[in-house]
DNA sequence: ACATTGACCTGAGAGC
DNA sequence: TGCTCTCAGGTCAATG
């Protein structure tokens, strides 16, 4: 699931449920997840804290304590969060357990353990550290920003899309709908493109990770002309009826219109 | 500098 | 039913 939209809606998941109540403990149920902080001083971290606001860059969802710390969250590609009362609604593959004093819990679940937990000071050196790029719907990122980085990759459009360091926030789901939307196939060389193209496909980037925000990340209600609910093998495009291919680009499985999305 | 591959993990679904 | 194989929305390191 999770790329920019998807942790768009967790954010606004854990904003309407577990702000501002008190810590009383927390459990780490894999230590996997677990990035530059010990067990123990996670828990220290949590415990007896609050939770008093959230921000996202990229896929990356910061959780700001009442310490003025900050807990991380990435989601790997099956993470997510839950809030919920009674212990047998806990999801089946919680990672990290935090309880809070009104008898609520919020679970940070990631079957596959590919995600990531972790604590910092200060964001901004967090984002440097890991070498991110600009949010890709921070408003500050206008077409001129996001040219500076971005049209000077070599690479094919679809990897430069999903490189954290160029802009972050998008993955192989939504680099699909952006290249689809913009009418330009997943292959073509960022340095070929045209003037209106780089237009295009800028707009394209922030209309569908708006959209699939504006939709709770829900594909079935996204517009008839996307992409998405129809990303399986043998659908049809949503444009000309033809029949959706699939290529592999640096070992991620591509979905696009042969017809619409020509090299 | 970039593309590809495999590793990290676990589980769902397909095919036999 | 049970086994094996392939694949999955992410990222990193090694190799060509």
């Amino acid at each position: 699931m999770p790329e920019l939209p998807d942790v768009e809606v967790f954010k606004g998941y854990l904003d309407a449920t577990a702000l501002h109540q008190e810590i009383t403990d927390v459990a780490v149920r894999s230590r996997q997840v677990l990035g530059n902080v010990s067990s123990q001083k996670l828990t220290d971290h949590l415990e007896g804290r609050r939770f008093e606001s959230t921000r996202r860059h990229g896929k990356y969802l910061f959780v700001h304590l009442d310490s003025g710390r900050w807990l991380v969250l990435h989601f790997g590609m099956t993470g997510f969060l839950k809030y919920f009362k009674a212990m047998d609604d806990e999801p089946a593959h919680a990672r990290l357990l935090v309880n809070f004093a009104n008898g609520y819990h919020l679970v940070y679940d990631s079957q596959r353990k590919l995600g990531e937990v972790d604590v910092t000071e200060d964001i901004q050196k967090f984002i440097e550290k890991k070498k991110l790029g600009p949010d890709a719907l921070d408003p500050d990122l206008d077409f001129d920003a996001f040219s500076k980085a971005f049209f000077k990759s070599r690479a094919m459009v679809k990897s430069a899309l999903m490189d954290q360091q160029l802009v972050a926030g998008i993955g192989n789901i939504y680099s699909d709908e952006i290249l689809f939307q913009a009418g330009v196939h997943p292959r073509t060389k960022v340095a070929r493109l045209g003037e209106e193209e780089k237009r295009t496909l800028f707009d394209a980037m922030k209309e569908v990770l708006q959209v699939a925000i504006e939709h709770r990340v829900n594909s079935e209600e996204f517009p008839s002309n996307y992409l998405l609910p129809h990303r399986r093998k043998g659908e049809e495009c949503p444009r000309c009826h033809g029949e959706i291919d699939t290529i592999k680009i640096s070992g991620r499985t591509a979905y696009y219109c042969p017809r619409c999305q020509q090299q």
